[in-house]
DNA sequence: GTCTATAACTCGATAGAC
DNA sequence: GTCTATCGAGTTATAGAC
């Protein structure tokens, strides 16, 4: 080990901690709301050093919207490693919803793709494709679950799989909208049992 | 019959233009995303006459939730009106989220309170109270009919009528998000069948 | 990488003429 | 009721020193 711990600067890694604290400025008050001077004084930085890691406000919300888009690709694979087996896909949903708490439990925040969605025709183009990427993610991953879930007998539920995703995703969208509205935990959780459960066959 | 027709303004009455507008602008763009300028260039009028109608952008917001709070509470005294048994239940619902399809197809937008909840916490407090009083009333109105209907015996879920409400509020309000994100009314109608379907009894 | 300084613009809001 | 004109503050973004 010959090149060791921190070649890194002053305060460990600027560009995370914008990153970090412009995501929460963003879910709690939307991407207008959110102003390079709020994110640069968060910090300690001027509003120059912000433009030096994003050039851009645009480059900001992208790199935001990218990394949040990545931690849901690993939440999932990570879900999908735990639970290989399709006849599992009722646990497997139940862990997703319990990752949408525990974001929501840390940020307190709705999720940043639907406050980016409430917005979206005043964003940069790049942006509202990744958002809509976003969901189009999880509901394929919802689509896969839920189908093989049916397929293995331990998932019941009307129509063609994809369309179940879809409405799902939403559903638990607006339940973490509702939740951030009235700052009460309670009423995701109560949603997403009462999306989930219906489903789970013989609970 | 002394008193005519209309002392009116040249252009009929543009207190409600400007309301018109804003709400198209706020479901489209956000709250903060909606200036005076875009609002006034687009009825063609200074921003100095927007702020005789509307003194502050506070005042602004909160005349439109108001407004849009009461066209909510006509939609549910009509809905009542029309099925006043509580056997109409099923009914009242896919009435109910035939008149959110309706909304969506004339805007083309997310509800407007979703909006305005995106940015809450940017919001003068008397509209983010507005707001929730939204949410509320329309989940009142939700338990009613959801508890009447299961005690009648043509609605069946788990669970204290209140919670159903709020989580099947929430999901259609994430089921418009999901709507207006993708520009596709489709993900609204097969959303509110998929939630509201499975809660009626011998369909 | 972070700073100072500033450009160029938009924002909500007000005063006062008509 | 609408206008012109303007204010002060806030916005993103850039140039150049350190």
């Amino acid at each position: 080990m010959l090149i060791p711990v921190t070649p890194a600067s002053p305060q460990a890694d600027t560009r995370t901690a914008l990153l970090d604290v412009a995501q929460e400025l963003v879910q709690a008050r939307g991407y207008n709301g959110m102003s390079f001077r709020d994110l640069a004084g968060r910090i300690g930085v001027r509003t120059a050093s912000v433009h030096y890691h994003f050039p851009t406000k645009g480059d900001l919300g992208a790199a935001l919207v990218a990394r949040y888009r990545e931690a849901f690709t690993t939440l999932r694979a990570t879900l999908d490693a735990a639970h290989p087996d399709p006849a599992d896909a009722p646990t497997k949903l139940l862990r997703y919803a319990d990752a949408l708490h525990a974001s929501f439990r840390k940020t307190g925040g709705m999720c940043l793709c639907a406050v980016l969605a409430a917005e979206s025709s005043t964003l940069p183009g790049e942006v509202t494709a990744q958002v809509r990427a976003f969901f189009l993610d999880n509901e394929a991953w919802l689509t896969a679950a839920l189908g093989r879930g049916r397929e293995a007998g331990t998932l019941r539920f009307d129509g063609p799989p994809d369309a179940a995703a879809r409405s799902l995703f939403a559903a638990l969208e607006g339940a973490l909208m509702s939740a951030w509205t009235f700052s009460d935990a309670t009423r995701l959780s109560a949603a997403t049992q009462w999306l989930i459960r219906p489903l789970i066959v013989r609970p």
